[in-house]
DNA sequence: ATAGGGTTAG
């Protein structure tokens, strides 16, 4: 067809625009393509943001580097692709370049850039100042940026300031403020600019349920959800998380249920991954399998969030056939989706099986990390495989440069302990450069009760009792140890004395029985 | 034509 001559350049540039609005990439690229002597700048720029939030910032770099003529445009609309993956030193190197070449930064080159430079609050004043300079710091845009960048550095006084100096202050610049507020833990502040604003809509009201809940309080979380005029998917979910967060399974649980009666509202990726954390927080096989049966029915497209939580929603509740089935299933791996098949399987004690999963994990190129050696050492704790523990920690350390923390330091000392190196062990947690905290003497004192030793025993506990007079797991492992040696008279004593002082009972293990609650459509 | 505020896994 010769469309290509009957376009002018404006209308050209309008459908390029419509077909990308529709997410119609390669409709948009292909007219760019057939019609080479009807473009304009605007053409160029608008396939640069088409292609940048497509997240193919190849594609915009390569047309970029294309182009016969650059404009302020082009080189925002880079930096701003690059923002969105992430690069921040491709933004610099970009805001610098421009620089340099004679252009003058513009209020969406600074709202671009002060959020890539955080937390450097060198750069952040310098690109302030330049904002005054430029007479850009009354800016809309501009203000809101400094706003985020001031309260990620925690300065309330500075982003109230800048708030107050904005001459046109929107809905985005009073949520800037409030979300500023919440993030140092100024709930009363945030409440006072939350009243004090003219208008609300949905993104200010979950604003405030997020903030509320990253304070931990969900009662003012639930009354701002109860009271908010209208609910998007969003505000859900956040709630579904708040409930997560404090622990409360259930209440979560019946939220996701409440979704479904409403018909406004379709639960979305965020929705699901949030709602099987819960299945796998409480270990609710039935609400987890449910929730897949639904997600399925949706017709959502699987991404690798969600079919990482799939994977551990089965590995906390047991059912680890359709964790392998769910994972195998997945095109691509990538490191949480291994680490939550081998946890699964180091979990379950199939030791063998996580150590051949992290051999697969590096074929595959994915690099481990802290956790993924959390579960390689828990499988080895499991499978009593002493030497090859000993081995991975250190490999961890001096092929993958990853530092051991708290976690690993108690896999191990738990690993030795069990095998009865009782000395190693000691050994291990006084070279620690970390104090060593209750889980780190627990492992220990575990230890010495399994091989009744009084020894290290005595000097692990005299360790806890600076951290914690009365843990209950002294009292086992003494009682254990005394028992074992037939010192009867020791026995008594120590039952008189966690009388007294009334130990705390060790906490009760319980089993995965499931809730009554059953998800229904 | 570019820019600012709310949610994704262990």
């Amino acid at each position: 067809m010769s469309r290509a001559r009957i376009l002018s350049t404006a209308r050209l540039n309008s459908i390029i625009a419509v077909h990308l609005r529709h997410g119609h990439l390669i409709d948009a690229v292909e007219l760019f393509r057939d019609n080479p002597h009807h473009l304009d700048i605007k053409s160029w720029n608008l396939m640069l943001s088409g292609y940048a939030r497509s997240g193919c910032i190849e594609c915009a770099q390569k047309l970029f580097d294309e182009m016969p003529h650059k404009d302020v445009v082009s080189w925002n609309t880079m930096m701003a692709g690059f923002k969105r993956a992430g690069d921040s030193l491709n933004v610099f190197r970009h805001f610098l370049e421009m620089v340099r070449s004679g252009l003058r930064p513009t209020g969406s080159t600074l709202a671009t850039v002060i959020p890539a430079s955080v937390p450097s609050s060198a750069m952040l004043s310098q690109f302030h100042a330049f904002a005054i300079r430029m007479a850009f710091a009354s800016n809309t845009f501009v203000g809101t940026a400094l706003i985020g960048g001031y309260a990620s550095l925690k300065d309330p006084t500075s982003f109230r300031r800048v708030f107050d100096e904005i001459r046109v202050k929107n809905l985005v610049s009073w949520t800037a403020l409030i979300i500023g507020y919440m993030e140092l833990g100024s709930v009363v502040e945030a409440r006072q600019a939350f009243k004090t604003m003219p208008e609300r809509n949905v993104v200010a009201w979950t604003a405030m349920i997020n903030g509320y809940i990253d304070n931990d309080n969900l009662d003012d979380a639930k009354r701002c959800f109860d009271q908010m005029p209208e609910k998007n998917v969003l505000a859900w979910t956040s709630m579904i998380k708040g409930y997560e967060r404090g622990g409360q399974f259930a209440e979560a649980l019946n939220l996701f249920i409440e979704i479904h009666r409403c018909c406004s509202i379709k639960p979305n990726q965020f929705t699901y991954s949030a709602t099987l954390i819960v299945c796998a927080r409480c270990c609710s096989f039935v609400a987890g399998q449910s929730v897949h049966a639904l997600l399925l029915k949706s017709g959502l497209p699987f991404d690798m969030i969600l079919s990482s939580s799939l994977v551990d929603m089965y590995g906390k509740c047991g059912d680890i056939d359709s964790a392998v089935q769910v994972f195998e299933s997945m095109k691509v791996h990538n490191l949480v989706s291994w680490n939550s098949m081998i946890g699964c399987y180091a979990r379950h004690g199939f030791s063998q099986r996580a150590l051949e999963g992290f051999e697969r994990m590096k074929e595959e190129g994915v690099q481990p990390d802290h956790v993924t050696f959390i579960c390689i050492l828990t499988a080895c704790v499991h499978g009593g495989l002493v030497k090859e523990g000993e081995r991975y920690f250190q490999s961890m350390q001096r092929e993958f440069k990853i530092e051991p923390r708290m976690e690993h330091y108690g896999c191990m000392v738990d690993l030795l302990g069990r095998a009865g190196q009782l000395n190693e062990a000691e050994k291990l947690i006084k070279g620690m450069p970390l104090e060593p905290d209750m889980v780190i003497w627990g492992a220990l004192i575990g230890a010495c009760r399994l091989h009744s030793s009084l020894e290290y025993g005595l000097s692990a506990v005299q360790a806890v009792q600076r951290l914690d007079k009365d843990h209950p797991a002294i009292y086992s492992m003494m009682l254990r140890v005394h028992d074992d040696r037939g010192n009867w008279k020791r026995v008594d004593e120590l039952k008189e004395i966690m009388e007294k002082v009334s130990v705390r009972r060790k906490q009760q293990g319980t089993s995965w029985v499931e809730s009554p609650l059953i998800v229904q459509r």
